[in-house]
RNA sequence: GGUCCGUUCGUCUAGCCAGGUCAGGACGCCAGGUUUUCAUCCUGGUAACACGGGUUCAAAUCCCGUACGGACUACCA
């Protein structure tokens, strides 16, 4: 069926961390290619030496990591179109600039960032916005004025120059783009666009169009943000007599309250990480929160990403990434932006945690524990992760669900002593302690029905005894199953608390 | 300003391409139930086709316009 092996790329540039938005294109091209036996790229776009930024490539390499998101070729990894990183690849770039100059699609230009800056200010001052076009371009300083000469001169002096692409006059541009289907522009809008810097580096778009075909990538998955681009791109495949690849722009990510899309800058202002990784900023020192370091399991993340902006047609919600592979399909990729709910993302949170073994738990509860300084058994552990994961949304959460497995109480909810601790609570309690000392079977089954048989021959009010003795054991009105508390404290450790809770409430009048 | 893209419950969305269902699901929220407590859980409820025309027996669905929102408009990607 497939008449092309699907190969695909991810092109970040590395001028900081790589928020969620990236991350879901990542995620969705990785889909493409896994789903249609492809190849999945990963490509550093560093063409733009001033906004490097150190350790950006790392981050971006541990976040996909953490994703579970694997690549077949790229940095760190290699193959045979390689190298991946466009700093590393120079040299290839200004052969098919001048290729462009030599078949008359491109051209050289002398104007200075200077220049060109004065020139937009003044035509602002006069409410016009400047545009380096095919009506401008014949009075400006490039080589479609200067004679062959002139231009050979100063090519040769050494003065800086860049390479533009010569947009045509007056063409309709009709492209297709598989989310969104025919889009038509007319180049007199476009401008002439700077293929090749004077830096010596090409611009994202000549870039990004080599590259693309020298990798013979099939198709371009990237963010709407890219569609203004698209006639360029597609001019410049032609120019250069090459097939263009595939185009899906894929809708973006909103910030929450509703107002553009979600930026880097966004940070924690917003009250959730719009990270995957925490990043700090090498120059400022400034810290921005990971989904990883909230407490958020990777296949969560990964579930949510992928359900924002996709669905699988039905009422599915919890894929795995596996799952994900499977069902993924550009068909079923929305085309309107999408805007995020924390809400949400606690959810799946959630559901991966009811999912997660007990022992799986335990083990990432363990160091919660230990940071304050509570040694446990892990097999303890699991039994009380057994018992509260179901009210925990994160792996921290399970301290406050589970404190008084750990810790006696030290002390007791006021509201619920005011509640629950009556004038014969204390005679109760001390009661049940006697019937508590003489068991010998402390398992939960066998207590339980112990207790609630000796509740009910005294003619006990079953809420108040049990509220009492909650009280007593936990230090509040919360927590699972009582009798599954005091079984998995064993019985010293409740008799204990018994005695610790009968002194310190005291008997009350 | 110009160009392009978009618009179904508060949010994510199904339905649209191949017009005909009380417009479905999920999160949230509210209520009830279960529970000795809290939470979970279960049941129910709340709530949307941006607006105006047109085509048609029939429009969320097709067409046009308007409004609103967004992206882009650098020797950034």
């Amino acid at each position: 069926m497939n008449q092309k092996n699907v190969r695909v790329r991810f092109a970040p540039s590395p001028t900081g961390p790589l928020h969620i938005g990236g991350v879901r294109t990542a995620l969705y091209n990785y889909l493409f290619a896994r789903k249609n036996n492809g190849t999945f790229i990963l490509r550093i776009e560093d063409t733009d030496q001033t906004r490097f930024v150190a350790g950006a490539e790392k981050y971006i390499l541990d976040a996909f990591r953490w994703c579970g998101i694997s690549f077949d070729e790229g940095v760190e990894k290699g193959g045979k179109y390689g190298p991946y990183r466009q700093s590393e690849r120079k040299e290839i770039y200004k052969d098919y600039a001048r290729k462009l100059v030599e078949n008359g699609r491109a051209y050289y230009a002398f104007d200075t960032a200077e220049e060109l800056t004065s020139l937009r200010r003044r035509y602002e001052a006069d409410k016009n916005t400047f545009v380096y076009n095919a009506f401008e371009r014949k009075r400006l300083n490039n080589s479609l004025v200067l004679d062959e000469e002139e231009t050979q001169r100063r090519l040769n002096s050494g003065v800086p120059y860049v390479i533009r692409f010569k947009m045509p006059e007056d063409e309709l541009i009709r492209m297709e783009d598989i989310i969104r289907g025919d889009v038509v522009v007319n180049s007199r809008v476009l401008d002439d666009k700077i293929l090749f810097k004077s830096d010596g580096m090409p611009t994202y778009h000549l870039a990004n169009v080599v590259d693309d075909h020298l990798m013979e990538i099939t198709h371009v998955i990237r963010g709407e943000e890219w569609l203004p681009s698209m006639p360029l791109h597609v001019l410049l495949y032609e120019a250069f007599g090459w097939k263009a690849p595939e185009f899906a722009h894929l809708p973006l990510l909103l910030k929450p309250d509703g107002k553009g899309k979600l930026s880097k800058r966004d940070g924690d202002k917003m009250g959730f990480p719009v990270f995957p990784l925490e990043w700090t900023d090498p120059k400022t020192g400034e810290k921005s929160r990971g989904y990883k370091e909230d407490g958020y399991f990777p296949e969560a993340f990964v579930n949510m990403l992928a359900l924002l902006g996709w669905n699988p047609g039905d009422d599915r919600e919890l894929f795995s990434l596996d799952e994900l592979t499977k069902e993924f399909s550009l068909d079923r990729v929305g085309k309107s932006g999408a805007r995020f709910d924390p809400e949400k993302a606690k959810w799946f949170n959630h559901q991966y945690m009811l999912k997660k073994s007990n022992h799986e738990l335990a083990t990432l509860f363990l160091p919660v524990l230990n940071e304050k300084g509570i040694m446990a058994d892990i097999d303890f552990v699991e039994q009380v992760v057994g018992l509260v994961k179901d009210r925990a949304y994160f792996v921290r959460d399970l301290w406050l669900q589970s404190d008084f497995f750990f810790v006696a109480p030290d002390t007791f909810d006021p509201k619920a002593v005011k509640k629950r601790w009556k004038a014969e609570s204390y005679d109760q309690i001390m009661e049940l302690k006697e019937l508590l000392a003489g068991l010998t079977d402390f398992s939960s089954e066998n207590i339980e029905s112990v207790v609630k048989q000796w509740i009910n021959e005294k003619g006990y009010g079953m809420g108040m005894v049990m509220n009492a003795f909650r009280l007593v054991i936990v230090g509040a009105l919360k927590g699972p199953h009582l009798f599954d508390i005091v079984a998995l404290i064993g019985q010293e450790e409740t008799l204990r608390r018994l005695e610790i809770g009968l002194h310190e409430l005291g008997r009350k009048e």
